[in-house]
RNA sequence: GCCGAAGUGGCGGAAUUGGCAGACGCGCUCGACUCAAAAUCGAGUUGGGUAGCCCCCAGUGCCGGUUCGAGUCCGGCCUUCGGCACCA
């Protein structure tokens, strides 16, 4: 009586089984390599979805591997807690925050385990409850300590959706990352981490992170954009000075006006009672109305005015008009720009509209610019000319004899200009982690000493719709005394923006036990563990959460509170699960369940197919009928093992010397598809082609049973196919493997075994087929001995006579090209 | 506009270093088993010519090049996707 594959009995089985044996538990011992294999924690939404069940699947594979080839392997999972979804739910379900987050957690941890992860649940971390968050306040005010945490009023980013400010990598194509919703500008003192402080170290690492996809350092590197250049001063009739920031210095003598941004403080000064007045307050205030999508938009129409002001050229001494125009930005540079209109496109597009004269001061070779007729700037290189003494230079010369005037005359200086800014912080929310400061009448801003950490969220507070952050509507929470005079003060009620308590929390899982109660992570833990050896997780943090873990890391080296530069060694950027050429989603009604897949074919199946579907980094095409051949798949192995179990059970090793021709064949296989796994997922993470290498070899197996009757088979080879077939399956389909492993009468767990060896000589062929080419165009496949030299092979070819003769065809030989157990090339004419 | 990636059968994909294009899976066709169906097993499945096989020709987005030999390298284009986009 055969019994047939049942998946939720052997996987519920062996779930209990493995959690009882505490088999996923990091090892303690520690004179293996060590392997930290991290997957990102996922937003407690309410279940998993698709593309968690990849994310982990490719992790999981991962870190089963890892322990089978002899490493101590760190494998942990949390929630990344806090946010706005629970907050939403509070408003309308009438739930609190924390209740709504830990039913999710629970719930998606039942999910996780039902997946058959190997994550060593000891080790959890949530970054809403105090023990994790109040670590997160001793980050905030290590930070603070250093000078990198700084209160200040700016013109902030303001999603009117979630009622709170943005931080600038949280605005895309002018909406908030999270709800879509149009992003405005408010004028708010905040809280902001001085990133900008790290930028050139965080663009000059990225050489240090050739395990990560070019294209995220190309991001990060663009994000971060960084320009050399001069300042400038110009100076207005009054001696005011008026910085401008510029890359082209050698351009300088094709300045024809300055531009300020309407927001400059200059403008009010240099209008203030002259006829300009009134245009420019119309004009600023109309410009200070639009979006920030519509102001910087490269389609939008450049508009400007004159100013009724003059600036003096530091370096010609030429007197330019000030203009104020709307393509510039006051965040950026100086908020001040010099026009050279010949040179630069936007100049060029500025003054035609307006009229401002052009001036050529490069001349490219071959070619004569004329202002009158050119119709786009010249951007490229050349030679100066109208440029006084640096008139015949080479535009690079230039560039250094220009700035090296500018600073001998004390009219300017090279500086390096960032596209990035400082990490807006503050939230205006609850559900976050609380920033650890108060603010006393008498002493000012004071953080809260580390003893009195954490600064707990009130439970009990009131949550309404569109209003302000209910902290500060309560009274208990807002109302403190100061840590230094005690007396009377106010507590800070934003909360922390949440990609700070995701941007060290693979530092948190190294410390584990008694030791997280007494700090946030210990320099011992982060020493062996850190950094992560292998990352995974979605595209869309290359910039945000990446960024902001990298700066913590580095913020936290120059502490000494851990001893690495970069946190990721190597990222893997999974591609997204899209059903019907559409990303799965609940509007788009093409969402299938991890539940459902899971509970109708097992977990097994679900990773199989997820991880054969294709290769990690690309898109992944949800197909059922694919979900079915995984399945159909596993069926195939269960019927092949028990089919099997009886007879080779016990049966020992295979006696190498007295194998038949289709033995060795077979066994050449079974050591064959060994190396291909492991290369496939040691170096390649082609988990895709390893899964089809398996396939093959059950195609095999069931090939030479068809082949060869019962009583000629020999058990010793097919107890070790079967064998080694399950072993370098196990990391994919965890529980179909440990129930067939003991099937076959292994006691221990298949998940503690070491990855098997192939024996190099049985991976040789005794033949090779070779391809025979004329003039490259295949003629002919012959069996040859394999490894002949390149010698031997063409020997072999053409010392046959007759076969000579039939390649040849009476043309003449010009020569012969010959690839050992590839191929012969023979070029006649 | 700039930067990056990709383009291979009906579909997902494979070909790892320039050396047999289409592994593996899905789908489809035919057959076996069955009263029948499902499941399972077997055979076939790039296009065209020939239509029994063999065999011949073409073929990896398009055009050209390098090479004995190109899906792979080089130049130019097309398309799709992703990122950035008044950054001075």
């Amino acid at each position: 009586m055969e019994e047939r594959y049942n998946h939720q009995t052997i996987e519920s089985k062996w779930q209990a089984e493995w959690a009882k044996e505490g088999l996923c538990r990091t090892p303690a011992d520690q004179d293996r390599p060590k392997y930290y294999c991290l997957e990102m924690f996922p937003y407690p939404s309410g279940k998993l979805h698709m593309g968690h069940v990849r994310n982990y699947s490719i992790g999981d594979v991962v870190a089963r591997f890892k322990r089978m080839t002899g490493h101590n392997v760190l494998h942990p999972m949390g929630y990344d807690a806090f946010g706005l979804p629970a907050e939403n739910a509070a408003i309308s379900h009438r739930v609190h925050p924390g209740e709504w987050t830990e039913s999710n957690m629970a719930y998606m941890k039942q999910q996780l385990i039902e997946l058959g992860t190997s994550y060593d649940w000891e080790r959890e971390v949530a970054t809403c409850r105090p023990d994790y968050y109040r670590w997160t306040q001793w980050l905030f005010l290590v930070l603070y300590r250093q000078g990198l945490a700084y209160k200040k009023k700016a013109a902030v980013n303001w999603c009117v959706g979630c009622n709170t400010v943005l931080a600038n990598e949280q605005v895309e194509d002018g909406l908030c990352w999270r709800c879509g919703t149009q992003v405005t500008k408010k004028e708010l003192e905040q809280w902001f981490f001085r990133i900008t402080a790290y930028a050139d170290r965080l663009l000059e690492d990225l050489s240090l992170l050739q395990g990560w996809p070019e294209r995220v350092r190309t991001m990060q590197a663009n994000w971060i954009g960084r320009s050399e250049g001069l300042e400038l001063t110009f100076r207005t009739e009054d001696g005011d000075p008026i910085p401008v920031f510029t890359t082209r210095q050698d351009t300088i003598f094709g300045v024809s006006y300055i531009v300020l941004a309407p927001e400059h403080p200059l403008v009010a000064k240099l209008t203030a009672e002259t006829e300009y007045e009134d245009e420019a307050d119309r004009f600023v205030a109309k410009i200070r109305s639009m979006s920030d999508i519509d102001r910087t938009s490269t389609e939008t129409e450049k508009e400007g005015i004159f100013i009724g002001a003059y600036a003096t050229n530091p370096i010609s001494g030429e007197s330019v008009p000030i203009w104020i125009a709307n393509y510039v930005l006051l965040d950026y540079g100086t908020g001040a720009v010099m026009g050279v209109p010949a040179h630069d496109q936007r100049d060029f597009e500025f003054a035609r509209k307006y009229g401002l004269p052009l001036k050529v001061v490069i001349q490219p070779e071959g070619v004569e610019l004329d202002p009158e007729t050119m119709t786009a700037a010249h951007t490229e290189g050349g030679l100066m000319v109208n440029s006084g003494p640096f008139s015949g230079l080479s535009n690079e010369q230039g560039l250094e004899r220009v700035a090296d005037f500018a600073e001998k005359e004390g009219v300017g200086r090279r500086t390096i200009n960032y596209r990035l800014r400082d990490w807006l912080v503050s939230r205006q929310r609850y559900w976050g982690a609380p920033i650890p400061i108060v603010y006393c009448e008498k002493c000012g801003t004071v953080p809260v000493p580390e003893s009195e950490l954490p600064v707990l969220l009130p439970p009990d507070v009131e949550f309404r719709p569109g209003g302000e952050s209910p902290l500060a509507r309560h009274e208990g929470f807002v109302k403190a005394t100061c840590p230094t005079c005690g007396g009377p003060a106010r507590r800070e009620t934003d909360t922390m923006d949440t990609f700070i308590c995701s941007s060290w929390y693979f530092l948190r899982y190294t410390t584990a036990g008694a030791d997280r109660e007494r700090a946030a992570f210990t320099r011992p833990a982060t020493d062996y563990w850190m950094p992560v050896d292998q990352y995974i997780g979605g595209i869309e943090h290359a910039v945000l959460h990446l960024l902001y873990s990298r700066f913590i890391t580095k913020a936290l080296y120059d502490n000494g509170l851990i001893g690495v530069r970069e946190p990721f060694t190597n990222l893997l950027t999974q591609g997204m699960v899209i059903k019907d050429g559409a990303k799965m989603s609940k509007s788009k009604g093409n969402v299938v369940s991890p539940e459902e897949i899971v509970g109708r074919y097992g977990a097994d199946t679900a990773r199989l197919f997820i991880l054969f579907a294709a290769p990690p980094e690309k898109d992944l095409d949800w197909s059922d009928q694919g979900v079915e051949g995984a399945y159909r798949f596993l069926n195939r192995l269960w019927r092949l093992v028990t089919g099997l179990r009886e007879t080779v059970r016990g049966a020992g090793r295979p006696d190498p010397s007295a194998l038949t021709g289709r033995e060795k064949e077979l066994r050449r296989i079974v050591h064959r598809t060994i190396r291909k796994v492991g290369e496939d997922i040691g170096e390649r993470f082609a988990f895709n082609t390893a899964i089809s290498a398996t396939m093959e070899l059950v195609n095999a197996v069931y090939g030479y049973l068809d082949q060869v009757p019962g009583e000629q088979r020999n058990l010793e080879l097919l107890g070790e196919a079967m064998e080694k077939l399950l072993l370098v399956l196990a990391p994919f389909a965890p529980h179909i493997t440990e129930e067939l492993w003991h099937q076959l009468g292994r006691a221990d767990s298949i998940h503690l075994q070491l990855w098997p060896d192939y024996d190099p000589e049985v991976v040789k062929a005794e033949e090779v087929e070779i391809v025979i080419q004329i003039n490259g165009k295949i003629k002919r496949r012959q069996l040859v001995p394999a490894d002949l030299s390149a010698d031997q092979l063409q020997e072999t070819v053409l010392g046959d006579p007759d076969l000579a003769e039939e390649l040849l065809g009476g043309k003449q030989l010009v020569k012969v090209i010959a690839v050992p157990n590839k191929l012969v090339n023979v070029v006649v004419r």
